[in-house]
DNA sequence: CCAAAAGTGTTATCGCTACACCCATGT
DNA sequence: ACATGGGTGTAGCGATAACACTTTTGG
């Protein structure tokens, strides 16, 4: 079979296809990772759960697509979460009505203040991803326990090489939140003392307001925002061997 | 928009897509890291090189497609090279004709004593990376140069913390062979002494066949397989800062 | 004063860099 | 013998892990 771009390219040639964007939203709430769900009332699947997401629209860009399902879901715009494609799933029965492919797409967001449950957006929650992936993820339809599982991986390695543990704070936020977040979305506990050295020395990592804060009770703690940077060098590993 | 599973799904409320599964395929020859390029014959850009691909059929999985090109480009097959979903792209004008998401896939192969050019797959060729991204990547059709350097990107950074240098090696090769391979594909020179104990050190990167071979000349070199971890710890990190 | 959490200092160890040096082959 | 590349030893340095210790608040 040629390319798209070969002599025998014809327009009836292909096979019609749905697109949808799917998201993964993630966040840390109650000690605990959690994900954005919604009910499905429909059949297939009527009860489940499932991830968010909806069909690419006629002249939209991939990325447009999730960025407009993000919004109408929990009234986050990009700027406020990261937002990065994560992996396209096509099997040919993912969905038993018709060919759907999916580009899943991996969000990270602080807690809202707002739960997503208000307004618009009803029927969204958040739901533990322990709990969602428990029993192999049977509870969710089509394959979203894969995709989840995907996004969830994706997500702790970047922690290791990227400041993006920083996108699950508020906007300013303590070293003791940032590494509660490690500690959450890693399953691991860490040295307060060293992994406050090893973030304020990394270069970039942080930027600190100069404002302190003592919510977190004790001693004021100093709060920062996210640094410039991109990369971490050097990482954070996970994993004590 | 709801998702596809939602109250209002219609068949007929989604706009068709076509969906293509494009390769970026690499390989270290010559001492440049090359990408496999088909030249056009129609227009749009004609005459330009694009990477291969094809549509996805009516009843295969993504990774299917992507491996079923890759033979027909190539004659490798999955177990000789690695293949792995690299990312999508759907920007709504990509292709001047109709709406076309592409899943981009990424393969590493070793240097083929067959080149590709032979056989089934006349029109497929090697060309230097460098090359093709010269003056901005003008030279090559669509987006497709944005999805080599995504590639080769991908693949430089894979090479840090997996063992898939391994990948653009024979199925036998000598820590030398290996160390050309980063070298070539990271662009920097590495201390021979220091590479070796680095790799013959890390676990289960490297497998010794107990045979030597003094195809490099001077001293004859261990010959060694791939071994079976796919993480790297502690990882090979590029840059000297 | 005491509890609690922030933040600093110290030491042992590990991994990495740089480079001196020896080994095994082809010519 | 000598050139060529394979492979080992070692010293210095920077990062990490473990943990004692000081600081600054609230109650």
């Amino acid at each position: 079979m040629a390319h798209i771009s070969s002599a025998d390219y014809d327009p009836a040639d292909f096979p019609p296809f749905a697109v949808t964007a799917d998201l993964v939203v993630l966040t840390v709430r109650d000690d605990a990772l959690c994900a954005l769900v919604v009910r499905r009332g429909e059949e297939p699947y009527a009860g489940r759960r499932a991830l968010p997401g909806g069909f690419v629209r006629e002249r939209e860009d991939l990325r447009d697509a999730a960025v407009r399902e993000l919004a109408e879901e929990t009234g986050l715009t990009p700027g406020a979460v990261h937002l990065e494609q994560l992996a396209t799933y096509g099997a040919p029965d993912r969905d038993p009505r018709m060919r759907v492919v999916t580009v899943a797409h991996l969000a990270l967001a602080p807690d809202l203040p707002t739960p997503a449950a208000g307004g618009d957006a009803a029927g969204a929650e958040w739901c533990p991803v322990e709990e969602l992936l428990a029993g192999g993820g049977a509870e969710l339809a089509f394959d979203h326990a894969a995709i989840l599982r995907d996004g969830v991986e994706r997500a702790r390695s970047k922690l290791e090489y990227t400041p993006l543990g920083a996108a699950f704070c508020r906007p300013e936020f303590t070293v003791a939140e940032l590494r509660r977040v490690y500690e959450i979305v890693w399953g691991v506990t860490l040295d307060p003392r060293n992994f406050h050295r090893k973030v304020t020395r990394t270069e970039g990592f942080l930027e600190p307001t100069g404002a302190t804060t003592s919510r977190d009770g004790g001693r004021p703690a100093q709060l920062f925002r996210r640094g410039g940077v991109e990369v971490l060098y050097p990482p954070l590993l996970r994993r004590t061997p």
